[in-house]
RNA sequence: CGGGGAUUGGCGCAGUGGUAGCGCGCACGGUUCGGGACCGUGAGGUCGGCAGUUCGAAUCUGCCAUCCCCGACCA
């Protein structure tokens, strides 16, 4: 667990003097100039200091909301046998988007594409009566998907920090209920992490016939085109929509329109599919060996960091919402040792009272730490300098308003 | 996987045949101190890789790799 507060100067990663040119998109142009990522190869992106708070904040807010409906963390294994995927086809169906290859021993091993096999599995080893249904599975690991095309940053990487929850219940109507409760369940992990979604129907893909449903977030950096009423109580992925731009809603006759949008979220039910083929089976009350129903329900992590900064930001830089801001206060000092004396003095006291500070302690021109404050885009942003020492006072800035007021130094 | 563009110090760039330069950053000294300050000194690159043309290649040719964009794909 990292401190609530660091000093600027001894930061990992700071911020740039220009914009990466290998990037287009705004969340990786911002979250590399801002020094909060770090590219390694095209998809493929580290987590600095920096970012590594705001994940671990969006993390704890999942986690949150999934342990609140009963959700038990686990970790898979990212290595997992060819046999496993073999059980349902998927390890010849997923060949080119799933990372395949030989260990040294020249069996077939490859990395965890979702958990699906894995996870049923597991649980198969372990319940085999009515009595132990339902079970919430989850875990937040890295995914690794080979992408032919890898874009917009951490929106699309071929390795990304998911959270994945499995749902295992003994009827189809056990399923369609926790189906719902994970809906809600999204909808205010979302909120809450200042992401407006839109609950869009969806095809399943290689997972699932049956359709699905995606959380996006409306924004021009988006990838998938979605269209939905203007009421928003109707929306379709462009893959399967029957309804067009300009038409009429067909719950309420609004008007629909055509956005792009993120897919942050997206939720499955597999219904006894995979148990079927899987040998999946619990024993009832009557005796007799029934399907396990599953649900699949994906949320990404840092596709969540990226799509609030593609919302949440301005010319200057990022505007990050206080529940995953990295840090609450930019402390900085400005002017020369009497300035950096109080400044000191005040981040000590910040520090006592446990508040998250980020304290640019560097010996800089004003130009400097203003803009790296408005690029990194703390919820507040604290400046000391003689000016405001002489009204023995601090001038406190929002990142989000113009507004600034002086806040006594007594009082803090 | 098709089409297009790119690759030169840490970052951003210039250099179109004669043996590499600028800005920023970095280090040291000094002056500054409310919106990316200034002066001085200094460190740092065999120009993505391999092969070729040439007396001579960052520069020309071929192949490869990597990155970006458009499309296909998107589980």
């Amino acid at each position: 667990m990292q401190g609530t507060q660091t000093r600027y100067s001894q930061l990992f990663g700071k911020t740039l003097r220009n914009f990466p040119t290998d990037e287009t998109s705004k969340n990786a142009k911002f979250l590399i100039k801002a020094g909060f990522i770090n590219k390694r190869i095209a998809g493929v992106y580290e987590i600095l200091p920096l970012g590594k708070r705001v994940v671990s904040k969006i993390e704890n807010i999942v986690r949150e909301e999934i342990n609140a409906i009963g959700g038990q963390e686990v970790s898979m294994s990212v290595l997992q046998p060819k046999e496993l995927w073999s059980e349902t086809d998927r390890w010849e169906k997923l060949k080119g988007a799933m990372y395949q290859f030989k260990d040294s021993s020249g069996k077939d091993v490859g990395l965890g594409f979702t958990h699906e096999e894995p996870m049923i599995s597991m649980v198969r080893e372990r319940i085999s009566s009515y009595k132990d249904l339902p079970i919430y599975l989850y875990q937040i690991q890295s995914k690794f998907r080979d992408e032919p095309r890898p874009r917009s940053g951490l929106i699309r990487g071929r390795e990304f920090l998911m959270k994945d929850l499995y749902s295992f219940t003994t009827s189809k109507e056990e399923l369609d209920k926790y189906y719902e409760i994970v809906a809600k369940a999204y909808k205010k992990a979302f909120d809450r992490m200042g992401l407006d979604t839109v609950y869009t129907e969806a095809a399943g893909g290689v997972f699932t016939n049956e359709n699905t449903h995606e959380f996006q977030v409306l924004t021009d950096g988006g990838e998938d085109t979605i269209f939905h009423c203007e009421n928003g109580d109707f929306s379709e992925n462009k893959e399967i929509a029957k309804v067009k731009e300009g038409g009429k809603c067909p719950k309420d006759g609004g008007k629909i329109k055509e956005s792009r949008g993120v897919e942050v979220g997206n939720i499955f039910r597999f219904g006894d599919v995979m148990s079927k083929k899987m040998n999946f089976n619990f024993k009832d009350k009557d005796g007799k060996d029934k399907p396990i129903f599953l649900g699949s329900y994906g949320l990404g992590i840092t596709r969540s960091m990226a799509t609030i900064v593609e919302v949440h930001s301005d010319d200057a830089g990022i505007i990050w919402p206080e529940t995953v801001a990295p840090y609450k206060i930019h402390l900085i000092n400005l002017g020369g040792e009497k300035v950096r004396k109080e400044s000191d003095s005040i981040f000590d006291k910040l520090c006592n009272d446990q508040v998250e500070v980020l304290y640019d302690d560097r010996e800089e021109s004003a130009g400097v730490k203003l803009a790296d404050a408005d690029l990194i885009g703390l919820p507040e942003r604290w400046v000391v300098s003689e000016k405001t020492l002489k009204e023995d006072s601090v001038e406190v800035k929002k990142r989000s308003e113009k507004d600034i007021r002086l806040e006594k130094i007594s009082s803090i």
